[in-house]
DNA sequence: TTAGTAATTGACCTTTCGGTCAGTAAAGCT
DNA sequence: AGCTTTACTGACCGAAAGGTCAATTACTAA
């Protein structure tokens, strides 16, 4: 907690190019998986000599472990301080909302999670059984009182909760596949609400529930 | 249609060596993707030199080409002869289920597409335009005719179809994500069926549809 | 047999990979 | 200003990548 008066000239250009890395990093290792990014393209994209990337991050381990962490560390699993007394429609809709605009706004995310899963996980592994487990623990917990209250119809929540993340992310990682198809280049503002329309329809009938009218934050 | 009497020697272990080429590729690129997996691996693998798998297939790419291939080849998108006189519910649910056997027994095939289309699906695109698109159009069809129908609600159909494969195809690509969150090391017998009821119920009864007793072919 | 042809592969090539290091530049401190 | 220390980076390294090729080893047909 040492206040920083002074900015320190040092500290800010190296922050500057650390971001810069980042970003290049993310970008590429996102689209290419890891073994497909190397060193030397991330130099290129980010503008700055290869060495500078290895004296930061003292690997290419290490680059791509400072990715993860960066967006662990902004990655909201949702859904927090849910609780058997909430509304099942309202929690379940605005949880697939969030993450389809997630998915068709900043997909590279979802994509480097897809890379990683697709790989067995290797990085992600302590992630996910010290934090994706309980928190999903607890989800679970919800869900399975929601349906002893006969809120929701029985079904097994960790399907359930899968669902919902295949259903969202998709439209992240098999982005490429889904325009494709639709014969589009790109996404357009009426697909987030289209298709969150269509997947909470599907979902949130799917298990009992009335899709609540789209007039709440 | 030239019957051969002669099974011809270099033919024969042509193919055998092929064979043993395509199946240690196809495993290799499914699990480390294209730049992960090395031509030298794949030679390990398969037990053959190296200079044998070029001498088959001119190229890396050319040798990934054909590991698409075959899986094209031998790739049934289901649904076929569906028409707008058919049940729903039970074209449907066989679907899924199918889907679902195919995720959870050979996942290779589905991790290698998705491997594919993370990238952009630079091999994959001219099979999508070609093969796929005209596919899903006559799917979206029948689609449409039981919505104007009445016999399912009214969804846009592409995201219909979209929660279908993204459902299931899930099991397969983020396969090491799921036993990580259930705790377990790999499926068991009874994951298929599970896994079918769960979203064969959500799906189903979230388009206005009955699940069908589960005694069908 | 044997000549002719195709199949095969060990050795080698170039390029690129991740990574090291010695030397240089730039702050920070007194 | 001068001295110390840290930040940086151009040049280089061994390993491994994809790919070539000349030499060798099968087959096949006559």
């Amino acid at each position: 907690m040492t206040t920083q008066i002074k900015p320190n000239k040092k500290e800010v250009t190296r922050e500057k190019n650390q971001l810069l890395i980042l970003n290049a990093a993310e970008q590429l290792f996102s689209l290419n998986g890891y073994d497909g990014a190397s060193m030397s393209m991330v130099a290129k994209e980010a503008n700055v000599p290869k060495a500078n990337i290895l004296y930061y991050f003292k690997s290419k381990d290490g680059l791509y472990e400072a990715v993860i962490d960066r967006i662990i560390a902004n990655w909201n699993l949702g859904l927090d301080n849910v609780t058997a007394e909430d509304d099942p429609a309202a929690v379940l809709y605005n949880y697939i909302k969030s993450k389809v605009i997630l998915a068709v706004n900043q997909p590279l995310q979802s994509r480097l999670f897809a890379n990683e899963i697709l790989r067995g996980a290797p990085y992600l592994q302590n992630y996910f059984r010290t934090n994706t487990r309980p928190w999903v623990k607890q989800k679970i917990d919800v869900f399975q009182s929601w349906m002893d209250a006969k809120k929701i119809d029985q079904v097994d929540p960790h399907h359930l909760l899968f669902t919902i993340w295949s259903t969202t992310q998709y439209y992240a990682d098999f982005q490429a596949e889904v325009l494709l198809v639709m014969n589009k280049l790109e996404y357009d503002e009426t697909d987030v609400a289209q298709i969150t329309q269509s997947i909470a329809h599907i979902i949130l009938k799917g298990i009992g529930l009335k899709i609540p009218a789209p007039n709440e934050a």
